[in-house]
DNA sequence: CGGTCTAGTTGTATAGTACAACTTGCCAGT
DNA sequence: ACTGGCAAGTTGTACTATACAACTAGACCG
């Protein structure tokens, strides 16, 4: 790793700042994961978090295979599948028989599944403005550059990817 | 909230680089939770996201009662329980009742979790200095100061919390 | 045509979680 | 001292998300 270290490290304890912002890196992130983990399942009476990706990824795609998703998301195939049957089910996507590939199904938002994933997304947008609101807007800034290089990583991490 | 918004705002699109860099925190912490999420099954494969979290928390705390484990991270007693019955089964740690009220079990590390703890937070460790490895290290002290900034806001985000 | 690949579904199993009902022990008020 | 209520933990039950494996249906290649 290109981080130098300084002096013999004794089982992993951090001998340079730069290491020490490693650890708070590694610490926070676990901290948001766990919790995230734990709002996961209830961020929206009507969608899951995995739901809420799914969705946007079909309005972002403007529509997309199952298939296509579960690579995406590093999910089984058969996981999509159950996913969408149910997102199908309660009429917040719809299914097209892709003419040139009967195998295939596009899937497309409803207008009623752009409705909840527009508030959703608001809801979600709100929570982080008020909890980000008395950050000075060049932290801001910087802060959403750090997050997405992070992200931009190769998922090599176990705690990120 | 204190961000300036300078003209009208259209459905929730941002109109200032504060609303950009929020939208994107919030998209790019969106994505890390999702894949946290993924792979907190399978971390490690003796130990889960939580069950490695439960750990650390014995570890700092130096032992404490299942019911402040569960009112920490916001678990069911009954999920702490279970957790904490295939930690002990798992021998990584013990119980022991307290003499004051023996209602209350104080949990401990053993050897063998305070062994298996430290393995895994280096395997951890040693992803993150994976990723970060190229990063500048004044940019990863601040990232870190960002998160920890972040997550120590009152926890009112549906994606944080 | 026939073999093989791809998209998707369904059967089955597992993990993590919550809620509710219960047991055991503590404590305070009468 | 009893008794009622509160606190800590366990257990029964149910649900969700997930993976893996077996299967069906369609496409494509030779």
């Amino acid at each position: 790793m290109g981080v130098a270290v300084e002096g013999a490290a004794v089982e992993g304890v951090p001998v340079t700042t730069a290491e020490t912002a490693v650890e708070t890196i590694q610490r926070e992130m676990t901290i948001f994961a766990r919790r995230a983990r734990a709002s996961a399942g209830r961020m929206h009476p009507e969608l899951s978090l995995v739901s809420y990706t799914l969705l946007g990824h079909l309005e972002e795609s403007g529509g997309c295979r199952a298939t296509d998703l579960a690579a995406h998301y590093a999910l089984d195939k058969s996981t999509v599948s159950r996913q969408v049957a149910a997102l199908e089910r309660a009429g917040l996507i719809e299914r097209r028989l892709d003419p040139e590939d009967h195998r295939v199904q596009v899937l497309h938002l409803t207008g009623a599944g752009q409705e909840i994933l527009a508030q959703v997304t608001e809801s979600r947008r709100a929570a982080f403005r008020e909890r980000l609101a008395d950050w000075p807007e060049a932290d801001l800034v910087r802060f959403a550059g750090y997050l997405e290089r992070y992200n931009a990583g190769t998922s090599a991490g176990s705690a990120g990817d």
